[in-house]
Formats: C-alpha cells, sequence, structure tokens
DNA sequence: TATGAATGAGTCTTCATTCAT
DNA sequence: TATGAATGAAGACTCATTCAT
C-alpha cells in the first residue's frame, strides 16, 4: 500500500526482525539472513553497514512498541478499572502477536546495555509518561479508588504477568505435552486472570 | 567444606557459572573461560569434553533451584496463606541471590528445547510435586478459603512477579539512574508487594 | 580451452587434487591447501564449504575414470581378443597418468562406504554397463572362443593386476633402488605381461 | 599359554592392531585405543613412548607375514605346480583372516615410506629369498616347464589377484548388495580362480 | 545499486605428548 | 608400574566485514 522501500532493503530488514525475534541477537547470523533473504551476503552489510546497526533498528521499534503501549490510557470516558483493562488486554494481545518480543527485550537490555541508550535519548517522552501514569494515579488514590502504589510498580506487574505465559511456552509443549489448540483457551483465560490479579492488587 | 576439588576443574566450573549467568551459553567462549581461569583452552574440555556438557552441569543445578522451590509448602501448622507467603518470599531470595538466572532459564529452554528434557527426567518429581500441591490447593478451596485455580496458574504468577524486578535491572539503572542502594529499598518493597498481590488474587 | 575459471577456486581444486590423491582425505588438511595455493585458508572454504565437498567433487570425477573405462568395449570390427586388448592397455594407461588413483579409490570406498553412494547414484549405468558386458562375454563363451566366466570376475583380475605396479611403487624406489627409468621399463613389460595373463585365462 | 607379558602391553598391542588394520594409523588415535583398552591414555605412551613406534611394532609383524608367505616354497616332492598352487592359496587365507592387511600394507608404504626401512634392514633376508624364488623358477625354465618369467613379476600377480576380492569389499556389500554369505562363496571361488589364472600365465 | 571475492579473527574440539606424583 | 593433569598445536569450520568492480 505505503510506497514501499526499496525492495531488497525491506526484506532485509523483515526477515531480520523475524530471526532477531526467533533466535536472539548472537544466535542470528548476517549469512543466515542474507540466504533467507536469498541475496548476496555483502547485501546486507550495504544497507545497514553492521549486524549491530540493523539490530538496533529492529529492536527500538520493538522495544517502543512493548513499552509505550502500556502508557496508552484511554480517554474514554470509562472507570478507572475499566482504562487500565483494556491497557492490560492491549498489552497482551501486542505480545500475543509477538510472543518473542518480550525474550528479547529484557535479553537485549541485561546482555547488551547500551541498548538502553534509545530510552535514554527519548528520555523525556518515556519519563514524562510515567510521570503522567503516575498523576492519574495519583487522582485516583486521593478518590479512594485504589490503594497507594505508584506506576512504576504497576506496570512491572502487568509487563511480568503478560509476559509469563509466552516465556514459558514449550514447558507447556514439551514438559506438559500441551497442544496449540488447548494453549489457545489458556491464553484466554490467562488473559482475564491478569486483568483480574492486577485490579484486585489495586483495591484500596 | 571438605578440601576443595582439583582447583582448576573448581574453577572452571564457577568461572563457567559466572559467565553463563551473565552471558547465556551462545555469548560465552570456551576460550574466555580458561582465559578468565588463567589456564589453557584445551584444559576446559579435558574436564567437560564439550561446552555443551560443561553448560548442562551448569544449568540443570541452576535451573532446579530456581524450579523447585516454588513447591517446597511448609509443614509447620500455619494457615496456607502463611504457606504461601513463605514459599514466594524464599523464591524471591534464591533469585535475588542469583539475578540473572530467571533469564538463563527461560534463554534455554526457549532456545534450546531439548534443555527440558532434565525436566522430563524427573519427570515424576515434577509432576508428583505438581499434583500434590494442586491438591493441597483444592483442600482450601472446598474450605472455601480461597477462590477456584490450579497450581500452574499460581507458579507462573509467583514466577513472573518474582522475576521481573531483577531482569529489568538495567532500566534501573541506566534508564531512571536508580542507585545500588536505593534498588535494595526497591527490592524490599516488592517482596512485599508481591506477596500482596498473589495473596489478594486467591482470595474468594 | 575457455578462459579459465576463477584462478583461486581452479587452484584449489587442481592443488585439493594433488594432494588427496598423494596423501588421501584424512590425511590432507585444508590449512595446507590453502598454503599451497598461496591463499587464505578460509578460502578454501569459501568456494567447497566443506573438506568433504570439496573432496567428494574430486573423487568422483577420478572414481568415475577408474571405473568406467574398464567397460569401454571398442565398436570395431577386430576379434574380442584384441577389444580385451585395447581395454586392458587403456585402463593401464590412465592408473599410469595418476598412479595414486587406484589406492584413493580403494582406501575411501574401504574407510567412508558412504562414498559408494555416486555409484548407486549411477546405478543404472554401471549396473547397465556390467550386464551389456555380461552380454558380450556370453556370446564369446557361446561361440566357444573364451571358457566360463562373468564380467565382474574379469574386471576385478583386470584392476587388481594393472594397478598393482604402481602402488608397489615405492618397494621399487627404495627397497629395490630402482631408477625411475629402469621402471618405465618394467611398467612397459607388465603392460603386455598383464593382457597376456588376462587373455590366457580367458582361453577355453 | 606362554607366559604372557605384561596384561597391560598385551591389550594396547591387540587393541592397537585391531584398530589400526581396520582404520589405519591416521584415523586411529591413541585417546580411543586406551578407551578400548580401558586404560589411561598416557599408559598407551608409557610403552610405547609414540604412536609412531607403537604403530611400527604392528606393521612390521604384518607386513612381515603377509610378504614372506609368497616365498614359502614347500620341500615336497611334488610339481612345481603345486607347490606354487600351495602357496597362492595359503597367501589367499591369510589374508581372508585380516582382509584389511593388504590395504594397511600398501597405505603405509605409499603414505609413509620410511616405514619400507624394515624391508631395507632386513634387506638380507628378503632378498635372498626373492633370489632363491628366482633359481627355482630358473630351474623350472630350463626343464621347460613354465615360460620365461622373473620371481617379481609373479609376485606381484600373486599379491594382486589375492588382494583384490577383500579390498572391494565394500562394493559387493553396498553396491551389489551381497550377503556375507553369498560371499563366502564368491571367496571359494575367486581362491581357485586365481591358482588358475597364475597356473595359466605361467604355461610354456 | 549490487555483488563475488577475499580475509582475519574467532568458534569448538581433538590430538599426541609430557610430567609430577 | 601407573596415572591424572596439563598443554601446545592443529583440526575444520563460521563469522562479520571490506573492497574492487
Amino acid at each position: 500500500m505505503t510506497k514501499e522501500k526499496n525492495n531488497n532493503e525491506q526484506m532485509i530488514l523483515e526477515t531480520a526482525e523475524r530471526l532477531f525475534l526467533e533466535k536472539g541477537f548472537a544466535m542470528t547470523s548476517t549469512t543466515e539472513i542474507a540466504r533467507e533473504v536469498g541475496c548476496n551476503q555483502a547485501m546486507v552489510h550495504y544497507y545497514f553497514r553492521t549486524k549491530e546497526k540493523l539490530f538496533q533498528a529492529i529492536f527500538e521499534k520493538n522495544a517502543k512498541l512493548f513499552i509505550t503501549t502500556l502508557f496508552q490510557l484511554s480517554n474514554e470516558k470509562i472507570s478507572f478499572e475499566e482504562k487500565l483493562k483494556k491497557i492490560i488486554e492491549e498489552h497482551f494481545e501486542i505480545i500475543r502477536k509477538n510472543p518473542k518480543l518480550p525474550f528479547l527485550f529484557f535479553n537485549e537490555i541485561n546482555t547488551n546495555p547500551q541498548r538502553m541508550e534509545f530510552l535514554a535519548k527519548e528520555n523525556s517522552i518515556t519519563n514524562s509518561m510515567l510521570s503522567q501514569f503516575n498523576k492519574e494515579l495519583q487522582v485516583e488514590i486521593e478518590k479512594g479508588a485504589i490503594r497507594q502504589t505508584n506506576a512504576l510498580d504497576l506496570m512491572l506487574s502487568m509487563i511480568s504477568l503478560n509476559m509469563i505465559l509466552f516465556i514459558s511456552r514449550p514447558i507447556f509443549k514439551l514438559a506438559l505435552k500441551i497442544s496449540d489448540l488447548e494453549f489457545e483457551e489458556i491464553i484466554e483465560n490467562r488473559k482475564k486472570e491478569n486483568v483480574l490479579i492486577i485490579l484486585r492488587s489495586l483495591r484500596p
């Protein structure tokens, strides 16, 4: 639809994204990317100079997606509980679509902390988002709608609960022999469960 | 306690454990292990044949520690809530001492699913633990002490909440510039928070 | 004839052929090939991926040459004896030009039996050649020109007699101190001798 | 029966012999020998200093067996043809019992010509055997019993015809799918065939 | 814009050998 | 007599990157 970028560059980007998400930075080689794209290995470097730069482009995009969703409080005239529910569910769905994303995110910020720089650069955004969210929380706290808490704690709880099922996938598949179909049901239940856990935890 | 094992073997094991935990399997080379130990690279292979075997020895030990703690329901005459609190806190402390462990665990079961085999081997143990835990849950449910739930769900919630702080460490350190000292306080609060979240989530 | 292929690839191929024929697969290292070519060791892998693949390319070509010559019965209007003589002599000359070939051939099919696969692949060819030869033999047998025999037996006799002198070269050179010049004479005599032995062995 | 040598030394020797015959010098490692013997790897070197020396001990013994049998003309009062028949058959049986021996022999004298030194050292023996055999041939030639020929030519023919079946074993087994049982029959036929070929080739 | 060729550095692993005990 | 520990050298192979065209 949109005027597509150079075909090769685009394909390299997409293939790299898929492979990096599947197997991480270290385990994915530029050779492999080139092979899957069907292009010359030098091509990968032609567009992105280094494997590192290629990865960063992909990582930042996904990391932002993974993080910022959590701050998107709706403007609708609905209760705060409803707003939170929406956020949790949306975030959950993003992970569902990119089940390896949480893993990639934490893997990279832990093994290559300089990967965090993009967060520092956008410090203003992330930080302002966080303080904005804290303000909204404060309002609810003063209303007596929720107990004393803070945005960061809440974020971490949401992230952790939302990602756990997907990083545990191999346990379900291999140790517990749970089929894809059964797992879909478990996913649905977990989504509800996570909302329930978070909302309960916030009650005054 | 006993006169330490062969110095080199022990040092290789310890160094490897540290490096594998810090950087994962793929990113740690036997050359690096040898360099840090101060021995020949062939030495690493002398004792452990392959990098894979060396890793497995380390991984299984840690993975078991990470998992089985969650099943150690106390026999004391205390309320179920108290028992759960104890488990959560103990598990939390284990991760606190090995903050990279959760990451290593999920990294490996995701990238090398055959690493799960050790769980299969000990299938009886893990499975019986799980069903034993489920029985205890059932008793409480029938008593009306807690709402309908199951062991696996509960485990996942506990694991996820307990690990999130530690896999997020770089965010606190680098993006939020939170010092080690401040972080210690955050840790203490989080431990209480996790107990609170889990217990509230179980109320009938 | 055509403008020579990429210089490096060609040189690697030629050098590898020489070394493999001289010292066999196991005793020839890619490092050595590279050194003799005067290129980087990675270059060898660049063109042929693995030592195994490089070897196979060389082996199959030579093995086919070694085997198929034996089946090339002439169409000329000459006696069967004359035809056989031609085959033996031609096969002898091929070995003379590649004196290490018989050794390589039997070495590889003995130590790496999967090397025989190329024979299986060309099964139709080899097998049809063999049965075609058997038919021609049968005609001669029925004519009373030769005694009862079969192609396989005959092939083995021809191969063994033709190769023995060349695999025995070190004995002549080192134990019997026979010079290259003297050896040439021995070779000529042996060629006649082999024809004689085979033809006599077939008389009715 | 005989006062057995040190048990370990003996076992190393036997195991090494088996492995060297099966896989050759280069492809057999001292590690492997030690593993099969069930002893320490250093043990192998303790008794034989180097892999080379161990191999030589084994090689010389077998090489002599392989060669000298061909010279053992019987003293019985039987025709020369009968004597030759006996030699061929005995030599054939030796190879039958050690089917990899011909291969090992030619492999080593070709790839490591210094392995021939033992022949040089025992020059007197081998050479005197050869000239003795030549004398006996000369007698027969003058009698008009056989055509003009020489010992070396004859030896080579006998060796080559006798070994060919055994170095071709993989072809029979894998390409022609001939079972061990069927092969036994082929062996018997070949033995007769070889006698026939040699005797016919000598007729005046 | 694109790529085949080339390479230095590094991967894990195996090996024969030595030596102190 | 026997061996566990240790090692330097070499093995095949992969990788990210560069460069001339």
